[in-house]
RNA sequence: UGGCCUAUGGUGUAACUGGCAACACGUCUGGUUUUGGUCCAGAAGAGUCUAGGUUCGAGCCCUAGUAGGCCAACCA
């Protein structure tokens, strides 16, 4: 019996402590709680992996909630797309609910926490409570209602919730401690008065509750077991299990929120004010742009699910700053595509090959492999001609032993075809080469066995005949910033580490087969990259984004 | 200036809870290959922020520094 012991990370460590001391098993519970005011992003893409993960792993049911308590903000249209995004990656929640569902219970609980005298209604303006918060180093001030009467904070707070006081007239504050240490421990607001409509309870509401009174309540009210966020809410535990402990009956069992670092992807920014930037700037052209760092943009950049689920899992997750190097990211593309994604033929900057001795009127279809990396893939036919296209890059007039590509008087090999020679160059007036002329062996047809067909040659070629050849656009991207941390410095502002050159639109050549290639294909452009077809392809006119080239050990050797 | 969190190769995570630092990416060699891809074999690269302390023994514990982050929205 070999046991491959997997060490936990800190997040599974705490619930395997759990699970030995206050949790059992069927009390485990998670959820993902977004809040439906922007799109998703790779950062979120790990979040939803770690808590549907924990989910997989523990065989426990994962709730998608809406954290939908400002409708200043929050749109329908975000719900939609987020809902996508997570059953795109492949994961099903066990239910989907929204903070706007407790709102009710939300109320009737802050009316007990004023009955009890843990709440009180704040007639001062945001400035004036502001004012009064103090500072991290001093304690801050009573607000003169603090004291208010229960029948009165009740009767106010009536009227706030019926719409009868105006918008930021009152808030409902919790009356815990102007001197705590934690800012947040400081009479935190509990409503605020909002006469907005809501995307799902409409004009129902006049009050709406701030985060920390709605969320550790929908964590409770949904039993969650474990609720995970991010560092930056760490202060905010205690007022989570200061408002849990007023609102939960003894021996209840209570969520409890622990913290875990935001995972950070090199070479982008992920904030939405600057993700709106990008896109109103126009330095992208949309939120799903393949360059944008969103999961829409990763998805329509060629990105499987997988790849995205591998990422998530190799990366972990821990308690300190992070900038994951995008480079890791593609290779958890190239490790999937390669075992996923058809092998075809595509040429991105074209010159014509002209075979002199192969017959004018001839053509032929040649067999070959789908991908070698799967058995089951199968074979497809591609057709030869006398005129083929190749890359630019792959002729040299003359060049050293290093270069393994077509020369004068050297043999290579035309992928699936023919070995050909070097013959001849003919050349513009300026000197840039037109065509490049060859001969091929009849005798060397690839796969046809013959002692031809096997000798070794320096190298292999991708190609596509001319007359067969679909013509396609190509969009090649890098990365959208030229530098690790773009928005690291306060000093500078991340526009200016734009790359300039994130798109280059380019027009290549590519095999026939590729005519009836659907949205979202997959293919690898055999010793190029991965590329997908994006959707504003049109019926023959085709569009292929790049997702990520192929590892490429001659470039760097140049 | 108060409180809290964090600190391990270039990057990200580990180290059976005290027994002379492992894995992945990246980098570099070599081999295989009808993709300069994949695959295979191998190498370099940290002595665990600093200084003390506890201990036979510390990356793990304690103390003090240092550095970075978070905290004063009717945002989440």
């Amino acid at each position: 019996m070999t046991e491959e012991k997997k060490s936990l990370n800190f997040i599974e460590q705490i619930i395997e402590e759990d699970l030995q001391s206050t949790h059992s098993r069927e009390s485990l519970k998670f959820r993902f709680p977004p809040e439906p005011n922007g799109y998703l992003h790779i950062g979120h893409a790990s979040s939803i992996c770690l808590n549907f993960g924990l989910g997989e792993r523990y065989g426990a049911p994962v709730n998608l909630r809406f954290d939908d308590t400002n409708p200043i903000k929050e749109e329908q249209e975000y719900v939609d797309a987020i809902k996508n995004d997570v059953l795109w990656l492949g994961f099903k929640w066990e239910k989907e609910c929204y903070a706007s569902d407790y709102f009710q219970q939300l109320y009737d609980w802050a009316v007990e926490l004023i009955k009890n005298g843990d709440a009180y209604v704040d007639s001062q303006t945001s400035e004036e409570i502001a004012e009064q918060k103090g500072t991290p180093t001093e304690a801050g001030k009573e607000s003169p209602y603090r004291n208010r009467a229960v029948a009165e904070n009740l009767e106010l707070f009536e009227k706030m919730k019926n719409g009868d006081t105006p918008e930021r007239g009152h808030v409902l504050r919790a009356k815990i401690d102007m001197a705590a240490k934690n800012m947040l421990m400081r009479d935190p607001v509990m409503y605020r008065c909002l006469h907005k409509n809501h995307h799902r309870t409409k004009d129902n509401w006049k009050i709406y509750p701030m985060y920390d009174w709605a969320h550790g309540e929908s964590d409770f009210i949904e039993s969650i077991s474990h609720s995970f966020c991010t560092l930056e809410f760490l202060p905010h535990r205690e007022l989570y299990n200061w408002f849990l402990e007023k609102v939960a009956q003894r021996g209840e069992l209570k969520p409890k929120q622990r913290e875990f670092a935001r995972r950070n992807l090199s070479h982008t920014v992920v904030s939405k004010r600057k993700l709106m930037q990008l896109v109103e700037q126009g330095v992208v052209n949309s939120w799903d742009d393949p360059r944008m760092p969103t999961i829409s943009g990763l998805r329509r950049r060629g990105y499987t699910p997988n790849s995205i689920r591998k990422f998530a899992e190799s990366i972990g997750v821990g308690k300190r700053e992070n900038i994951i190097d995008a480079s890791h990211l593609e290779f958890c593309a190239r490790e999937d595509l390669n075992k996923t994604a058809p092998r075809v033929m595509g040429v991105l900057n074209p010159v014509k090959l002209v075979i002199t001795n192969y017959d004018e009127d001839k053509e032929e279809f040649l067999e070959t492999e789908n991908n070698p990396e799967d058995e089951t893939a199968g074979t497809r036919n591609i057709p030869f001609s006398r005129e083929l296209y190749i890359e630019r890059e792959d002729f040299k007039e003359s060049a050293n032993r290093k270069f393994f590509r077509l020369t004068l008087g050297k043999e290579v090999r035309l992928k699936s075809a023919y070995i050909i020679k070097g013959e001849d160059v003919v050349k513009d007036a300026e000197g840039n080469i037109t065509e490049i002329h060859c001969t091929y062996d009849p005798k060397s047809k690839s796969g046809s066995g013959s002692e031809e067909s096997l000798r070794k040659v320096k190298g292999t070629l991708h190609w596509v005949s001319v007359k067969h050849a679909l013509k396609a656009e190509i969009r090649l991207y890098d990365r959208l910033f030229t530098v690790e941390n773009p928005d690291g410095d306060k000093e500078k502002d991340f526009m200016q580490f734009v790359n300039p050159n994130s798109l280059e639109t380019i027009t290549g050549f590519v095999e026939p087969s590729l005519k009836s290639a659907a949205v979202q294909d997959k293919f690898q452009f055999q010793r190029i990259g991965y590329f997908c077809v994006d959707k504003e392809s049109k019926d023959g006119e085709p569009i292929f984004n790049r997702t990520v080239t192929l590892r490429d050990s001659w470039a760097k050797k140049k």
